[in-house]
DNA sequence: ATGTTGACTTTGGGATCCCAAATAAGTTGA
DNA sequence: TCAACTTATTTGGGATCCCAAAGTCAACAT
């Protein structure tokens, strides 16, 4: 079990993402002691995590304040990993020991193609396409030899959207036969765009696996900006529910920080 | 004046980098609030602020451990910031309303210009050139319209060598004078790039802006590998002498932290 | 002599207490 | 009536205290 101000962390994280709190709104840590029924301490300790995270602001002497997300800030932040993302494309294809790694995103990348090929697009498959494209993501990152850049991607990986090898998908569209094929065909798509990026390592084709990468990534900007366009006044709480699977708090947290020096 | 912790943090972290904890020692919260006189308070807030920045690690129930970062992760650390300036560039390059902030680049190199051709390599001068180089690095940061990108470097800018603008001198050389002038045509040719960069910029050439601010970014690697080529036991602290000026701890720590969200 | 067990010590997490600073409110004087 | 000063209250930073968990060491039994 984590410690309770990482538990807590979440949970105003998460509430701060959800629009639970308005804009600008003072948060006070005696407040927040009453409503999780902790003491201060670990509240604090929370606090500065979220501070670090740029979800809230602490004004020199008095006061912490809220700062919440908007839609365009989640573009800019996945703008930024998938620039970081494609930076480990490039890196990996020059690795002269990514031959070893490639079978298990080769593995990844078949087993998408098996879930797409069967084409249900319920629950349980959509979490297992995320998992494999989470793999394939995490790999790279992991094996680019560059181990900055997954621990970079990991400090901003709190917000929603952010996971590696997170996934956008339109409930709404799920609902019809029709929708449901336009969305087996992006999976598709990306998949395709694995694939080539597989390639692109293997052949130690670094430009290429780096505009592959990079076009890749651009994938969710657009599609985000395809639900801004249908809605106006779309919102993060939205945006999450997007995200095809409910994800409670416990999935996305920062829990998992591996060693970042050897 | 700042809180304790922050200035707190700012010691051990200053002590981790310069080598003063062995590799993977235990570091206790009551050994610390003995050797900096505090309570245990900001002690915790500190390591947790610590821990967040990758340069200690906290073992489930028990116990902090240092993770001393390497010169080898400086220089990695420095490849993903100047991947990410290279973004900035390219998006700056696309934005609509760049050429307010033009007038700013044009200034920082002006003045970088005339300090470079008088020639001298004094401690004064290379103060007033990395401060130009800084207001140069961080225009583009803040005006490229992504501000997740400059928050993003804010957020490792806690490593030496990874200030937005950091430059690196060799002592040794400049202490020569064929050195100094080698030195002197270095910073030239960054100061060309430079101006190409707000060229390319200005003619919407966001191609060009990305490309040219990756190689000048290239420049701070391939001069710490030229260090560590000729020194093969190269620490940090070695490479922090190298920085040109005997930066205090208050130099760089992460205190400028701006409102990330609008 | 060695393995096991139990007491002691160390360490970190959480709660509470104290204090200084800043804001808000109330009162008094012009 | 309004401004200025004073007082009360809220808030956050820091210190101290308590406790549970884990590591250490020694003594006892086999």
């Amino acid at each position: 079990m984590e410690s309770i101000d990482t538990e807590l962390a979440a949970r105003i994280r998460n509430d701060i993402v959800l629009g639970n709190y308005g804009e600008e709104e003072r948060i006070s840590e005696s407040r927040l002691c009453d409503a999780h029924e902790v003491s201060r301490t670990p509240v604090r300790l929370a606090l500065r995590m979220l501070e670090h995270e740029g979800l809230i602001r602490r004004s020199e002497g008095r006061g912490y304040f809220v700062n919440v997300p908007k839609v365009n800030d989640v573009l800019q932040a996945v703008q930024v990993r998938g620039h970081l993302e494609s930076l480990a494309a490039r890196l990996m294809a020059q690795s002269p020991d990514r031959h070893s790694t490639l079978p298990v995103l080769e593995a990844a990348i078949e087993e998408i193609d098996r879930l797409v090929s069967v084409g249900k697009m319920d629950h349980a498959s959509i979490r297992l396409m995320q998992k494999q494209n989470a793999v394939f993501h995490k790999t790279i990152l992991d094996c680019c030899g560059n181990d900055f850049i997954g621990f970079t991607c990991s400090r901003i990986s709190h917000m929603p959207m952010l996971e590696v090898g997170a996934m956008v998908f339109d409930r709404q569209v799920l609902s019809t036969k029709e929708g449901m094929e336009r969305s087996n065909f992006r999976l598709k798509l990306g998949n395709s765009q694995h694939k080539v990026i597989v390639e692109a390592i293997q052949n130690g084709d670094a430009v290429r696996a780096e505009g592959v990468m990079r076009e890749h990534s651009n994938t969710m900007v657009e599609y985000i900006q395809v639900f801004e366009k249908r809605n106006e006044k779309l919102t993060i709480k939205d945006l999450i529910g997007y995200s095809g699977i409910s994800v409670t708090r416990n999935e996305y947290d920062t829990t998992g920080q591996e060693k970042l020096f050897s």
